[in-house]
RNA sequence: GGCCCCUUGGUCAAGUGGUUAAGACACCGCCCUUUCACGGCGGCGACAGGGGUUCGACUCCCCUAGGGGUCACCA
């Protein structure tokens, strides 16, 4: 068997939605699984919609995902250049040499002709169609309108009877009609060819064995078959993919703001945990196993599993992978992560911030997750002391104020402000006093957090705030409550 | 609207003629517990509808409905 060769092939646009993230893992998984090659091209034929920086977000992405291509515009390769906008005059001659074969001709009608052809097309209710107005020009007309200078494109040729079929991994066979097919531009009168001329060539170019894009795809595919027939070209595996929607049903898109992985790696979901999550989106492995590492997935991928039926991404499933993988770091590893977010926001040299990591490890589902979770460390909120009624802990604004006058004396004479010590002092208050643990608790740690819940209880925050900040938030509480009482 | 594709719980998703129709997320409850989270246990909840085929349909066929894609000198 031949050596398998995939591409992913995305146009510049500067933003990668998972979409055509979840596009360049398959196709890189496909590639891998049978110990083949990944190809990056860039499709930038669109001069118009060419985006500053837009090819470096792609290298980045693909970089911090582990997807590492073996051609490339940055590394080369055997079949560069990798750059379709470098590759205009092979389109040309691949163009010329098709008008020859008798699979495309030369178009000169203007914008205008077409306007009011696709005007008058919608006005009838009908699919706009190319009329052919150019097909019957003589060889000796198109050369006497080329060498007056006259502008045109190139429009392939497609049969105006029979059908075309073409067989899908994913979707199997489809059939359709020629005549519902479209005579549509292969060479823009920039000389650039379109998307669906360059994709054809360039695949079959660079010796492309496995083409693998999105589902939207399907609809032209027929019109690439007629391509490669035309040219006596051997026509790729196809593997269509089923789309993945946004929430509301809609195709992910940049304008709609979907999240795109850029936005989702600043928020702080991890990488492998975006990777792991989206190659469970219309693929399943046939097992109960949900955790794959990228080499598991190069191992375990298979076409088989590919679902053709659109999915919904899950930004809360993705939430609950991503807090998954970082319960699986160590302490070290996610101490490492949330230590840049600590910096931004405490200043008090007193917090321990490895404690504070140990706090937080299970609690962090997203990297920015830690600014809510740490906020009250920084700047004691200005709470309501109806917070300090817990019907469950049965306290009340009265034996709140009274428990925390009593837990600051205790405190402010401990002088090993350890964990165990802290601890030990409390709980012998508590026991002294006779009452309930959290009648005491709750307070101290309504006190220290301000807020309806923290990482942690009262112990933590009182061994992670230091002796001086917490007496100085307990004294604020007896303060607020007196306040309150009076 | 034409053409193409899709249809198992709110979401992802196993299932390929005979199953109590898995599992995960979310949600709800209980346990653990000094709040929250983690963890443990349990619960709710689905084969879009209608016709066939068959001894038997979630599984095969047809129709309807719903959803999506596509109809550019964008990809």
């Amino acid at each position: 068997m031949k050596e398998v060769r995939t591409r992913f092939a995305p146009s510049p646009t500067g933003y990668m939605h998972i979409g055509n993230l979840r596009t360049a893992l398959y196709t890189y998984l496909i590639a891998k699984h049978h110990g083949g090659k990944f190809i990056l091209r860039i499709e930038d034929t669109d001069q118009e919609r060419y985006v500053e920086g837009a090819v470096d977000v792609i290298y980045k992405t693909l970089k911090l995902v582990g997807l590492e291509h073996d051609e490339g515009p940055d590394i080369g390769g055997e079949y560069g250049p990798y750059v379709q906008s470098e590759r205009k005059e092979i389109y040309r001659k691949y163009a010329e040499k098709l008008v020859e074969l008798g699979g495309a001709y030369y178009c000169f009608c203007s914008k205008e002709r077409l306007d009011a052809l696709r005007e008058e097309a919608q006005k009838k209710k009908e699919t706009f169609k190319y009329d052919g107005h150019c097909k019957s020009l003589t060889k000796e007309e198109v050369k006497a309108k080329l060498e007056a200078g006259e502008p045109y494109v190139i429009r392939q040729r497609i049969p105006e009877t029979g059908t075309t079929t073409f067989h899908d991994e994913v979707y199997g066979t489809i059939t359709v009609e020629n005549s519902s097919l479209d005579e549509g531009v292969l060479l823009k009168s920039d000389g650039m060819p379109t998307y669906n001329f360059a994709n054809v060539v360039d695949d079959s170019l660079m010796k492309i064995t496995h083409v693998v894009r999105g589902s939207e795809y399907l609809s032209s595919t027929p019109k690439y078959n007629l391509l490669y027939e035309a040219f006596g070209w051997e026509i790729p595996t196809y593997i269509h993919l089923p789309l993945i929607l946004r929430e509301d049903g809609g195709k992910l898109s940049k304008r709609h703001g979907d999240a795109s992985f850029e936005d989702l790696y600043n928020q702080g979901y991890l990488p492998e945990a975006i990777i792991n999550y989206i190659a469970l989106l219309g693929w399943s492995p046939g097992t109960e196993e949900e955790f794959f590492t990228l080499e598991e997935l190069v191992e375990k991928f298979d076409i088989k599993g590919l679902n053709k039926s659109p999915a919904i991404f899950d930004i809360n499933k993705l939430r609950w992978m991503n807090g998954e993988y970082i319960r699986r770091k160590t302490l070290e590893e996610f101490h490492e992560l949330a230590l840049p977010y600590y910096q931004e926001v405490i200043t008090n040299p007193d917090v321990d911030l490895l404690k504070l990591s140990k706090l937080l490890h299970t609690r962090t589902e997203v990297l920015d997750d830690i600014y809510e979770l740490i906020d009250f460390i920084a700047e004691l909120p200005d709470y309501d002391v109806q917070l300090y009624v817990h019907k469950k802990m049965k306290t009340t604004l009265e034996n709140s104020k009274e428990n925390l006058i009593k837990a600051y004396d205790v405190l402010t004479n401990l002088d090993e402000w350890q964990d165990e010590a802290i601890h030990d002092a409390i709980f012998k208050l508590i026991k002294d006093l006779g009452i309930k643990t959290g009648q005491m608790m709750w307070p101290i740690r309504t006190a220290l957090s301000g807020k309806q819940s923290s990482p942690g209880g009262a112990t933590e925050l009182l061994s992670l705030l230091g002796k001086e900040e917490s007496l100085k938030r307990i004294k604020i509480g007896i303060e607020k409550l007196s306040d309150k009482l009076s």
